[in-house]
DNA sequence: GTCTATACGCCGATAGAC
DNA sequence: GTCTATCGGCGTATAGAC
């Protein structure tokens, strides 16, 4: 999608924006988030600086959503390629989830708390997303092949990861106190019970 | 927590701008609802007027909020009352939310979409409110009378209203079609199945 | 590529006439 | 209790020097 014919050139602190950015959405929301809140943050001392790599402030925040669906579906992708059956591949991509919670909260805040259509009215829902349809698909896959009972695909999918996500929510406004990591094979179980047929 | 003296007094214009505010806000959010927005949804013409009732814009969202919160405080108390068994009055608060999704949508935007402590910072999250500490009782009390399995009641609830709630959001968000009423049924099922001892 | 300076608009909020 | 008028501030965004 990179149209630069250099290879590196101001890719440095561009980043470094995205990354306090994306630490600041998370914690504060993006509304109470200033463009000097974020210049502040990345090093820079003044919030001009930052149009040189962005058009705008919401452009920061698709940039933000487009690199981590992004990423999320190389993931995805990589999932499905090393596992087989439907319950496998549901299992890792809860892995991931709760791994994701606890190594990069952030992320998972964006993701999971942030009212993303607030500020980018134009953006793809969650669902329609690479990542999320491959997941439905899974999900097809495993009522087909009998691992999952036979009802509405996307209601499997409510169900299932409302429990996940639920979950790693409250870990991750601190209702839950320990990491995610200590409730994962417990959350695992009640979610997969939930559409597994039994 | 009325100080009037008189028994009616402004309560009708204030009322309407709730009401137009609950539904802007659910509808586009807090910070992209001006109070103009506000004004003209509530028959005013001026922001202005809005301030004979409100201290200020945040005041508004503070009073839906503790209204809501009554409310449902309120319909817990009576189902409590109406209800013997933990499970019963479980399902009687699945009955009331789906209930309010389709006859009050905004009401539960507001509680289940809208990230409340985003321009409320003060307020409490809702697990500590009234209404949903009484929700957690229920459920203890379920675990103790042997409905309900043995696991931290916190973690019930996450589960148990993950289902629920992310059914609900779906349909509020219109991710799935029908009314929620068309999932109830299937819903709790599945919900309470995550949760009863078997 | 980051700085200073500055423009502009919008929204929240106040004062005061009616 | 709603209006007109007006203020102040903050945050986004632009222009241009270095």
């Amino acid at each position: 999608m990179d149209q630069e014919k250099d290879t590196h050139t101001k890719t440095e602190t561009q980043d470094e924006i995205l990354l306090a950015a994306l630490k600041l959405f998370a914690e504060k929301g993006y509304f109470n988030t200033s463009l000097s809140d974020i210049a502040e943050a990345s090093g820079i001392k003044t919030a001009s600086a930052i149009y040189h790599h962005f058009k705008h402030k919401q452009m920061i925040a698709t940039a933000l959503y487009a690199n981590i669906l992004d990423s999320l579906n190389i993931s995805i992708d990589e999932i499905r390629r090393k596992n087989q059956k439907p319950s496998e591949q549901l299992h890792a991509v809860v892995d991931l989830f709760f791994k994701l919670t606890d190594e990069a909260p952030e992320i998972m805040q964006f993701l999971l708390i942030l009212k993303i259509n607030e500020f980018l009215p134009e953006a793809k829902p969650l669902l329609e997303t690479a990542a999320f349809v491959k997941i439905i698909k899974v999900i097809r896959n495993g009522i087909s092949e009998g691992e999952i009972r036979n009802i509405d695909p996307l209601l499997a999918q409510t169900y299932f990861f409302g429990i996940i996500q639920n979950t790693l929510r409250m870990v991750l406004t601190g209702a839950l106190d320990k990491k995610a990591e200590a409730y994962q094979s417990q959350t695992w179980l009640i979610a997969w019970n939930a559409i597994a047929k039994k």
